[in-house]
DNA sequence: ATGGCGCCGTTTCGGCGA
């Protein structure tokens, strides 16, 4: 008997912020998993008893103000892992990246930097972070068959994930060739694909709509935001929904979730 | 579409993110 198993990531630019949403939005689609980016909340602070209440089990790492990554599920993710296990180095400092798993699958939820400017030291910080993350993810997709690589890239793939033309875009942090490169390296040499693109080619699918933007373009975006499947999931992807409507609530966060389902 | 919003904190503006 298939297992429907959905698995959703969504950068939410603070939790503490943003939890009432959360909150709303777990109680309407019932994820398995939900991968959080952007918590911006050292352990100490974080709401563990608030989603523990609302029968939501967390493991994260955080720190005061910046980055900080969660994976939430009903039960408690199993055996988590913090940073990258086969290059600690790239991550300290910066709580960016961690594993766990949740119902047989493992999940490896990524906040990868957004690089500021070609010339600017964090662009090279985003480059040895794609660097370290090829291997990271072949090692683990090797120990885990069943392995999604999901979160904030920071990233487009292609032209059809930029809202302008791709010529301007490549002018552009985030769609720079050489970014487009990193990204599609790491696809080739680590096997994993793209769960989106498995299934629709459509252009204009984002899942992050700039604050200073989104007033006057309010349907222009870019798609950063990825679930990567392991060889053994990517035949079993049914469907992937990227929820826009959370884009216009109060408050919201720039980026929206993303949810993966898969037919285990 | 090339302007400029929204987060955080030893906070009330500057640093940072995208």
């Amino acid at each position: 008997m298939p297992t429907l198993f959905k698995a959703a990531t969504w950068n939410v630019n603070s939790l503490r912020l943003r939890l009432p949403q959360v909150l709303q939005w777990l109680t309407e689609y019932q994820p398995d998993a939900l991968l959080l980016q952007e918590t911006k909340v050292e352990d100490a602070l974080f709401p563990h008893a608030e989603l523990l209440q609302a029968g939501w089990h967390a493991a994260f790492t955080g720190q005061k103000s910046y980055n900080g990554v969660a994976i939430l599920a009903r039960t408690p993710p199993a055996n988590p892992t913090y940073g990258f296990l086969s290059n600690p180095s790239a991550t300290v400092g910066q709580a960016r990246v961690m594993a766990a798993t949740v119902a047989g699958v493992r999940l490896l939820n990524l906040y990868l930097p957004q690089g500021e400017a070609t010339d600017s030291p964090k662009f090279a910080y985003k480059e040895a972070m794609y660097a370290a993350l090829t291997p990271e993810v072949t090692a683990l997709a090797t120990e885990y068959p069943q392995l999604i690589v999901a979160g904030d890239f920071n990233i487009a793939a292609d032209a059809r994930d930029v809202p302008v033309d791709a010529k301007r875009a490549e002018k552009q942090v985030m769609f720079t060739p050489a970014e487009q490169g990193w990204l599609q390296n790491f696809q080739a040499q680590s096997g994993l694909r793209d769960a989106l693109r498995l299934i629709n080619q459509d252009a204009g699918i984002y899942s992050w709509y700039d604050y200073r933007m989104y007033a006057r373009a309010p349907h222009h975006g870019w798609r950063i935001d990825y679930h990567m499947l392991s060889p053994a999931l990517a035949p079993k992807v049914k469907q992937v929904t990227h929820h826009t409507a959370v884009r216009a609530l109060v408050q919201p966060s720039d980026h929206v979730p993303v949810m993966v389902e898969l037919e285990l």
